[in-house]
DNA sequence: ATGCATGAGAG
DNA sequence: TCTCATGCATA
């Protein structure tokens, strides 16, 4: 044996298998990497990487570990595979399933569409953005890669969403009814970008795995390498890659605010601090103290200063 | 739907 | 050795 990754010993290997998904793949592509030195265990992910690897640490959005907890509340129920052609979609994507930014109550909000920006720097002109989600406003019939113009695409879910919502021009696509974003399209495209900005970012499939644990998403928790592949590959039934999209989403708006605020701060302390760290108080002194001031509101400087001495702490602290 | 195990390819 | 891709198993 060679390679063995410690894995389990278990090789079990029936010989028949049937294609589950129609592998409709693109080939890999040469990516560069960042080596992450621990083993691509989920668990360890994070014990790994701190200083040297910190511009990904700070990518993978501000990570805090979580057990996680997998189940999925979503139900799926079509397959995908379906984008190749699908020449209907309506306008009226503006609206995921889920806006992340709900979900999570983080203070990037109000960056999001700054990011957006920042990071796409392949964006083809080609597509209009007004379309907010649904990129291509029925202009190109099935033919087209949408690989193209996989560049932007959710911008949606911007929160203040001041775009008026432009009627559908014309083919309204009724029959697209649960269209809501489950275009395929907007879809390919945005897993496309997804996958483009993750390696831009350094991360590793299973790194966003994992670290979609620490978005805190009710319901969900991490996933594993394979799962994320195959969203990228888009190899999951159509709703689960729609079930998944948001969340993703979200990490990538994490990732990349985290990412963006590590190298637009300067951070370069140089020499001198920015900010004193609050002092701690051991919770005996601060009682001791709080149950001196009951006696004492306005301790003299004298006194303060003695407490201080006492327990080894500084005036200032001492006035609490 | 999703994870594990593992093969494949790249560096 | 690492990451990605995929077969297979299972919840």
């Amino acid at each position: 044996m060679m390679a063995m990754n410690a894995k389990q010993p278990f090789g079990m290997h029936p010989v028949l298998q049937e294609p589950k998904f129609s592998s409709l793949h693109s080939g890999s592509e040469a990516m560069r990497r960042v080596c992450l030195p621990a083993p691509q265990l989920q668990g360890n992910i994070f014990g790994s990487f701190d200083e040297s690897l910190l511009a990904r640490a700070e990518a993978l959005a501000a990570v805090d570990i979580v057990s996680h907890g997998k189940n999925h509340p979503f139900k799926p129920d079509a397959t995908y595979h379906t984008m190749s052609s699908v020449p209907c979609t309506s306008t009226s994507s503006t609206v995921p399933i889920s806006h992340p930014a709900a979900l999570t109550s983080h203070p990037h909000h109000a960056v999001h569409q700054g990011l957006e920006g920042d990071l796409l720097e392949h964006i083809s002109p080609t597509l209009s953005v007004s379309g907010l989600g649904a990129p291509e406003h029925s202009v190109m019939p099935a033919q087209i890669h949408p690989h193209h113009l996989g560049a932007m695409g959710h911008l949606h879910q911007a929160m203040g969403m001041s775009h008026p919502h432009a009627v559908a021009p014309h083919t309204a696509m009724p029959a697209c009814l649960s269209d809501v974003e489950s275009d395929p399209r907007e879809l390919e495209a945005f897993a496309e970008r997804f996958k483009q900005r993750r390696i831009k970012l350094g991360v590793t499939q299973a790194d966003v795995g994992a670290a979609l644990a620490n978005l805190k998403i009710p319901g969900v928790g991490s996933l594993s390498q394979s799962t994320i592949c195959r969203f990228e590959s888009l190899t999951l039934s159509h709703n689960n890659m729609i079930a998944l999209k948001p969340v993703l989403q979200a990490w990538l708006e994490e990732a990349e605010a985290a990412y963006r605020e590590k190298n637009s701060k300067p951070e370069l302390f140089n020499g001198s601090e920015r900010k004193r760290k609050r002092t701690s108080i051991a919770a005996p002194e601060k009682r001791s103290l709080e149950a001196y001031f009951a006696i004492q509101p306005r301790p003299s400087s004298e006194k303060i200063a003695a407490i201080a001495e006492k327990l080894d702490l500084k005036k200032n602290v001492v006035h609490l």
